[in-house]
DNA sequence: ACATACTTTAGAATAATTATAAAGTAGTTA
DNA sequence: TAACTACTTTATAATTATTCTAAAGTATGT
């Protein structure tokens, strides 16, 4: 009795592709995490709590850790931090900078910012990326 | 039978003018963190760690969160956030940048970086500040 | 010295995350 | 399809970072 789409494929293979076994719930959780437009970012918790909301059979806290964390390794999600002891993490893998407003973040695309002048790395080292937060306040 | 030498009283009145009392363990606290020369990112445990390690009445856990978290209201104290989930302290309390080396930080001064371009803010909000963290890595 | 508010402390509590190990499932092979 | 095996899920325990609690101690004003 499995409900199957067109959808679930694109995920089904994106996990193998990836060299994860495509169990219910990681394809359950891909299609969550990836079948929208806009870039997601989240908490493991909060992922967890608006997935296990509306199932009658809950995915398990820990099968959401390991299935982040998987799809984290297999660069198909970012982690970054804000300013608390949370991970979160990001939809978008490409490099990126982020606006942060409130606890609310915002994707800036990566060519929305230039840089006139950059400091050189330290010798014995190169640059791997850079990315910019644009902390914001009320105006006024 | 108190030790006191001129460069407490710095830390004394640093402490008063932000309305602390200067109990003996904030001030060693502080002199810990800011007698020095260059810029001391921590977090709380390590600067527990390495406090106590030296002494004999050690320093409670709580006292150096709340001394820390006392410091970072009284603005002598940033707050940072590497990518996991513990909380980093930086003794360098201007905007500035920073260079992630595999959990080292290094400072970049706010003069080392300057923008081409730079995104609006969203209407109804303002920039508060900018920060860029660039990741290095290895050579070869 | 006394009073009082503030501070320190040990220990309990909480939040986020990771570890454990038993039961279940996917992919493979007979 | 049946059996096999490696991988996955799960409930639960453990760990880590941090915050809370409330009792004992201390700084400051009088
Ligand atoms: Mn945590
Ligand atoms: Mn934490
Ligand atoms: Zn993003
Ligand atoms: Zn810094």
């Amino acid at each position: 009795m499995h409900k199957m789409n067109s959808k679930n494929k694109t995920f089904i293979d994106k996990l193998r592709s990836s060299g994860l076994r495509p169990t219910n719930q990681r394809v359950e959780i891909s299609k969550f995490l990836f079948n929208r437009k806009k870039t997601f970012h989240f908490t493991v918790e909060e992922l967890k709590n608006s997935m296990n909301f509306k199932r009658s059979k809950k995915i398990s806290t820990a099968t959401f850790y390991n299935t982040v964390h998987a799809l984290k390794s297999a660069g198909h999600l970012k982690e970054f931090s804000l300013e608390n002891n949370t991970s979160y993490y990001d939809t978008n893998i490409k490099s990126h900078h982020h606006f942060f407003d409130n606890g609310k973040v915002i994707d800036i695309k990566s060519d929305k910012i230039t840089f006139q002048k950059l400091p050189d790395a330290p010798k014995g080292k190169k640059i791997k990326n850079v990315e910019v937060v644009i902390r914001l306040e009320n105006n006024n």
